[in-house]
DNA sequence: AAACATGATGCCTTCCAGGTATCAAATGAT
DNA sequence: ATCATTTGATACCTGGAAGGCATCATGTTT
């Protein structure tokens, strides 16, 4: 196999067509350039530059070889500068793990944040549950969750995103709209009740079912998805506690009503990763959003 | 800069992942494939393994990296063959220069030859007349040459293609068409004459002059090519000299008429072509084509 | 705890690339 | 015609780099 410096060699006598004149290019003498051309050409197997005693030509041979070389020569300026751009984090592939509810909120503005700290970084974005997330931050096959509580602090990192209350979806026109004043668990203690799913959603189950009085006779149906909730409600099956970003849903036929008492049943969204970073897009992100790496 | 040895190296590594398993591909010891490695990270500016004393692992940048490697060596390999190809002749662009008039002819049946003899040789047609192909082959431009004497023999090479007698053409149901023989000097004496540019198609007029007798008071037109002498003849503005190819341009209101006498006024097309060949592709072909390469 | 596996390091030798001096051949000037 | 000049090729030498062998360092397995 030929070397780089017999390509450079190549190239810089193919353009100024003088061995003399291509060796002080290349900060050299003339002979070795000579001897390194002559290598060149053997291993080619193939005459490149037709050379009598006054002038050097290009064998037709030479001019496709020339091109060639070129483009070997600018591969390999590249490759190290790509090489280094992925290892700093100005570039490469992020894998961003999302749950459904958080893409009403939190997503579009993480996203127009990461265009502005690592532009070039190429994000991948899939809908997980938080267990799938979790999973998927274990095997590698995702670089950042945006999900709830809980998780394993040993393994993973987490950074809180975003807090919000829980509201109370109704159908519009229910009675309930016409108070004037935040729901009691009094108020809905009758109400047919659209619930999180304990396995799917277990988040959400947890926080209600801790911090919400209400009666499991109630429950009419049990979902994963906020936006299957809000239009179980749109549809007049029951009422649901969402959390607040779910008004920027936009569905027609429901009102949000706040909830009394204000501090527990507040829902929280992490950014989380694996504590074992191998991406180097990732670390500087973080580094960047200068989140705490404890 | 980096070796080719060293991503040889490095890609023996990232496949195997094992420092060991790569030298023995390589047919080398491990001790400077793990040298080699680390001057190439160096070189590079990034690591590209992660390796501890149980496994070794591809970075980010290491593994965009090992894409440019396979690249690079791909590239590296296939131009020593792609060069070879074309200075064998097999490969490469051959430029070719017709007349008008050879195109009815040979032009065809030639171009289906070169495809069989050189397949993957690139042909670039240019319809030139005999002077511009001869400027054409001096310079470079042209690499052969389809064209009629006189060119000279010193600095051109030649093989004679194709020898055509001339036949008078005629509008159709003009009287001489209902002649049962050859058409003789004094049946066109009276005839308007189409007639062959003197410097534009220089060789036709010679040969005209030379050896068909007429009268320069009947020349009603002078052009320099056969189609436009032709579609003069079917607008019945006259008679014309042309090679019996001109059959061929299948011109509607034409007859063409053999002349008497049969030797002096044929017509020759020959291949021309620098005697000093720079292109391997012309080589090969005339090789192949065993013409006389005196 | 001992044996094993695996990548890194130290040291030696060989080989190759580059430098200097010079040659060989062709051109051009006196 | 001869001599100086230009320019690529060759001869010979030297320094550095790459490869091999022996060994180390460290983590795993029995």
């Amino acid at each position: 196999m030929f070397t780089f410096d017999q390509l450079a060699g190549f190239i810089a006598v193919a353009e100024e067509l003088h061995f003399g004149r291509a060796a002080e290019r290349l900060n050299m003498t003339q002979p070795p350039l000579s001897r390194q051309i002559q290598k060149l050409e053997k291993i080619v197997g193939a005459e490149l530059l037709e050379r009598d005693n006054r002038k050097v030509e290009l064998t037709h041979a030479g001019q496709t070889f020339l091109e060639e070389a070129r483009r070997l020569m600018a591969l390999a300026e590249r490759a190290p500068v790509t090489a280094r751009r992925i290892a700093s984090g100005r570039s490469g592939m992020l894998r961003i793990g999302f749950t459904a509810a958080s893409g009403f909120s939190i997503l579009g503005p993480l996203l127009e944040e990461l265009s502005q700290i690592i532009p070039d970084v190429d994000v991948d974005l899939q809908e997980l549950v938080t267990g799938e997330q979790l999973n998927g931050l274990l095997t590698g096959e995702l670089d950042l969750g945006l999900a709830r509580p809980p998780f394993d602090k040993e393994t993973f990192d987490s950074h809180l995103l975003y807090r919000e209350s829980m509201v109370l979806a109704v159908p519009s026109g229910h009675p309930l709209t016409l108070l004037a004043r935040d729901i009691s668990p009094e108020d809905f203690k009758e109400e047919p009740l659209i619930m999180h799913s304990a396995t799917q959603a277990r988040y959400f189950y947890d926080l209600v079912v801790r911090t919400l009085p209400f009666s499991h006779a109630n429950v009419v149906h049990t979902v994963s998805q906020i936006l299957t909730m809000v239009s179980l409600v749109a549809a007049k099956r029951g009422v649901a506690f969402v959390p607040h970003s779910a008004t920027l849903l936009g569905i027609k036929g429901v009102e949000f009503l706040p909830l009394a008492g204000g501090d527990g049943e507040q829902v929280e969204l992490h950014a989380i990763w694996n504590r074992r970073i191998t991406n180097p897009a990732l670390e500087r992100l973080l580094r960047d959003l200068e989140f705490a790496m404890e």
